[in-house]
DNA sequence: CGCGTTTGACCGGCGC
DNA sequence: GCGCCGGTCAAACGCG
């Protein structure tokens, strides 16, 4: 899993998400490698499996798109501006850092995100991105413009 | 009280 | 066919 494409965007408007920290934290070392992934397999999960009595169903295989984010912070959450909520961690292989799974808590979006650690270099952390927001941003995190200036976009894998 | 985190179990896919 | 592995569920717990 660590093997990820690095992509840039470069033809299109792409907007990353929110990246803010809390008033404590200075970001203004920090470093962002955006990743796209289209089409990716994602085996799509299997999202109710307790159908009581409908066990045909067959949920739809979707595949959303995959966005990469790799970030030089001292600290592994990154406040985007949405509100998520933490369903799962599990401890990566080759790597002593587990990896979190949040899903975006707004109803009928179902963004999904997982930060870890990179094995090699603790401080970088990897924030993958699942799917689009098709909902405003709560929070307002209005130096978001700031911080993003800040960080240092690369275009491909270093 | 409401909402988010924690944590072990569970499930499906894939490789051997 | 079996076992590993990555991802998800869900109940209990914690915190504001």
């Amino acid at each position: 899993m660590e093997n990820y494409p690095i992509l840039f965007p470069s033809s299109t408007s792409f907007h990353p998400p929110r990246l803010s920290l809390s008033p404590s934290d200075r970001i203004s070392n920090s470093q962002v490698f955006l990743g796209l992934q289209d089409e990716s397999n994602v085996p799509a999960s299997h999202a109710s499996r307790e159908n009581e009595g409908n066990p045909s169903k067959k949920e739809k295989k979707v595949r959303k798109p995959r966005y990469a984010f790799r970030t030089r912070s001292q600290i592994d959450i990154l406040d985007d501006g949405y509100r998520w909520r933490k369903y799962g961690q599990k401890a990566v292989k080759n790597s002593r850092f587990p990896r979190s799974y949040y899903r975006c808590t707004h109803q009928g979006c179902d963004v999904k995100k997982q930060v870890q650690r990179m094995c090699m270099d603790e401080s970088i952390v990897m924030t993958t991105y699942e799917g689009v927001h098709s909902h405003p941003v709560e929070k307002p995190s209005d130096n978001f413009e700031d911080i993003l200036n800040q960080m240092q976009i690369y275009s491909s894998f270093q």
